[in-house]
RNA sequence: GUCCCCAUCGUCUAGUCUGGUCCAGGACACCGGCCUUUCACGCCGGCGACAGGGGUUCGAAUCCCCUUGGGGACGCCA
């Protein structure tokens, strides 16, 4: 049995979106899953809109993702006189001539074909003039004017065309560089692809390219063609749905194995298990449970599985990567030993690294700034009483161990004649400055005595200050 | 307009090929409860779908047809 040889084929004329990055996934998922071989070419015989901004954006996802190629990446701009060579070939053999008839002529025949309720299509005008090569003449693939060709898609099943439905489409332009549909196929012949999964929107390109295969006598490879993504009206997705490009979620916050678990998830099924890991993933793709029907791109459920991952990423691990976006918040080379501590209170509720880095943030700070509802509705007079008590308890204590604090707690619930509770809340804040954070003796225990005694000092000192002014 | 594809909870899906075990299962979201020093986590429960209509059959989410709805493609872009 020979190897399968998968590829992705990306166009360097913006960055890999989500869409793009789903189908390099199936690709690389099944050439490992086969343990054969993932190609990666660049297509770039766009020479106008192709930008090695965009190659390097491209990489860099592909990289950012865990995605890494066995061959290439290849670029269609070098390959140039391969493709001249096979041009050459099918005019010599008559699967293709020159024509040299305007633009402005076949918008003209498009629109009256449209008008008369048809196709818009090439009329064959030059197809039997036996022109030579000229300047500016285009050559076109001579498609069969009657039958049918049969797309045997390994996830749509049999699709069949009418082959009028196809007119003769340029394969080589009047500046000479060649297009799309064809160097597809002369690069999938020449780089021995034998698995082509793609989006369904190449459906309709499929039976002009099968034809040049027939043209040129060589087997035709596999199809796959997987359904596309959707914003959440239904529609192709794109920027205005919000964040389409694959880097914009790493800075988001994702990790990306979360990410390619949820996108291969969504258009492909394993039962009804969820969460994958990146093993789990090679082990169980397969082309036979990818869905037939579009899916609806939907953040909650990446943000779900993010959260699932996180959590089940080692602590070590997610410091390293919660680094960069402390830096964000403006937190400056923070010790790693420091970071772990932070993170094993943090990674249990945290749905992103971005999420986690804000709710970070106090463990860093100087001062705290309070938020104003937690400030109005804690830090009020009532808890000054305990808040004091709290001081005068933890002045006492040499060690802050979990022990020792709780004694201290529970003295200051006796005094008070308070619960738990009410005590715990003006703490938060005070230490915090927030309502919502890790439990209590697990912040006091990280950022240690000084800080605490200074913070809940400091928060006395503040609702003193409150109930001056209001005088 | 022409051609192609698709159709199960709001969303992702299992089940469809090989009709009965499905008055349709899981996950996200949502709602309620438990746990609890807050928020989460976790646990328990709830809401919620076979697009419609015809067939075929003892029996259809599953097979066939039509309708409707949605998506995609119609470039000297890829």
């Amino acid at each position: 049995m020979v190897d399968i040889i998968t590829r992705f084929p990306p166009s360097p004329t913006g960055y890999l979106h989500v869409g793009g990055a789903r189908t390099a996934l199936f690709n690389w998922l099944y050439a490992r899953h086969t343990n054969g071989k993932f190609v990666l070419r660049i297509e770039d015989t766009d020479t106008a809109r192709s930008t090695q901004a965009s190659v390097d954006a491209i990489f860099e996802a592909l990289e950012w993702l865990g995605i890494e190629w066995d061959a290439g990446p290849y670029f269609q701009s070098q390959r140039l006189d391969i493709y001249q060579e096979y041009i050459d070939r099918l005019v010599a053999a008559g699967h293709a001539y020159y024509c040299t008839c305007s633009s402005e002529k076949l918008e003209v025949m498009r629109a009256a074909a449209m008008e008369k309720g048809g196709k818009p299509k090439y009329d064959g005008t030059c197809r039997d003039r036996g022109l030579a090569k000229t300047d500016n003449a285009v050559v076109r693939f001579k498609a069969p004017l009657g039958g049918t060709t049969v797309l045997k898609d390994v996830v749509k099943g049999n699709i069949v065309f009418q082959n009028d439905e196809l007119d003769d489409f340029i394969i080589c332009r009047s500046d000479g560089t060649p297009t799309y549909n064809f160097v597809v196929v002369i690069d999938d012949i020449t780089m021995n692809i034998n698995t082509i999964i793609r989006g369904d929107d190449h459906v309709m390109n499929t039976p002009k390219q099968m034809l040049i295969y027939k043209a040129l006598d060589v087997p035709l490879p596999t199809y796959g063609h997987v359904p596309m993504v959707l914003g959440s009206d239904r529609t192709r997705l794109s920027k205005r749905h919000g964040a389409t490009s694959v880097t914009a979620y790493r800075d988001m916050g994702f990790l990306p194995d979360a990410f390619i678990n949820y996108l291969v998830r969504l258009g492909w099924s394993f039962g009804d298990q969820e969460y994958f890991t990146r093993e789990d993933l090679i082990e169980k793709f397969s082309l036979e449970n990818i869905g037939r029907s579009a899916g609806v791109f939907d953040q909650e459920k990446l943000l779900a599985l993010n959260a699932e991952h996180i959590k089940a990423t080692p602590i070590k691990t997610l410091a390293q990567l919660l680094i960069p976006f402390l830096e964000q918040e403006g937190i400056q080379a923070p010790e790693s030993a420091f970071v772990e501590k932070v993170v094993e209170t943090l990674a249990p509720r945290s749905k992103t690294l971005k999420e986690m880095a804000r709710d970070a943030v106090f463990y860093f700070a100087d001062t705290i700034a309070y938020e104003e509802k937690a400030d109005k509705k804690f830090l009020k007079q009532k808890a000054l009483e305990p808040l004091t008590l709290l001081v005068a308890e933890l002045e006492q204590i040499e060690a802050f161990t979990e022990e020792n604090l709780e004694d201290a707690f529970r003295a200051v619930m006796e005094k008070s004649g308070l619960k738990l509770g009410k005590i715990a809340q003006p703490v938060r804040v005070a230490l915090t400055g927030r309502t919502a954070s890790p439990g209590i003796f697990e912040i006091i225990a990280i950022i240690g005595r000084d800080k605490v005694l200074d913070r809940v000092s400091k928060a006395v000192a503040h609702i003193k200050d409150k109930s001056e002014s209001m005088e």
